[in-house]
DNA sequence: AATAAATATGCGACTAAGTCGCAAATTGAG
DNA sequence: CTCAATTTGCGACTTAGTCGCATATTTATT
């Protein structure tokens, strides 16, 4: 993988506020005078694949953020409706709620998919 | 709202199995010979506002499904990434894990908007 | 049953997100 | 510095979904 200039502008957005998610939309029209469409989706494509950020689902729109720490598969993330912050759930609850949809509802879960909305304290 | 002939084909489909989602782009191509695109899609809008068919999201594409009970605004749902069945997970440790994310997390889960994926006991 | 108003359909043109092939440019290894 | 590997930019293309409008269908009224 290749350090080129378009994706460390990209990357750098990213970087640069790491709780923040974007939409491609978004992202092809802010670099429009920088970066080409093309390379901005290739880019985001194989920063995903690479780990680096991360794809989320808000309603119809994908988002996509820096990935901070890359075992993200392992458990949900709450995401706010309202400011778009996602918290990473790390508690004994969750995963005994998984081990049960797991044993008695024999439905293995892929938490790196799943995103449970709502809204959280601050914006509530 | 007129009973149309291309909305009650519509609504048929979806009666016949009843667990069964599908997809626009399906939907698009399985009446092609019979109702128009631009018809389908106006149809899935008003049913979905009439809340008699039900919106799900797997991964980027929304599907379409039958809304057998209104009160989906209640309870998470469960759905295949292999098969696209949905489940309708009523039971007491997610009523107990969501009361947990409110109370201690301080975080009002949306649950019709919240879709957990994995997969089924069928396809795994 | 005939008619008229309300509403829905079909059609074609359009929009906008995302993809693809390819020539030119950039990167990194030796 | 050179060259092969990889990436970029470009333009053309694909495809989901929308929109306006003339025509057709449905429903209510008589």
């Amino acid at each position: 993988m290749y350090k080129t200039e378009p994706r460390k502008r990209i990357l750098d957005l990213f970087k640069e506020k790491e709780d923040a998610s974007y939409s491609s939309i978004y992202l092809v029209d802010y670099f429009k005078d920088t970066i080409n469409k093309s390379t901005i989706y290739r880019n985001l494509k194989s920063l995903e694949e690479e780990k680096i950020i991360h794809k989320t689902y808000n309603d119809q729109t994908k988002l996509y953020e820096y990935q901070l720490n890359n075992d993200c598969d392992h458990h949900f993330h709450l995401k706010c409706s309202k400011c778009g912050k996602i918290i990473h759930l790390h508690c004994d609850e969750a995963e005994s709620f998984i081990s049960h949809i797991t044993e008695e509802h024999d439905f293995i879960i892929f938490e790196e998919m799943t995103t449970i909305y709502g809204v959280c304290k601050d914006c509530k």
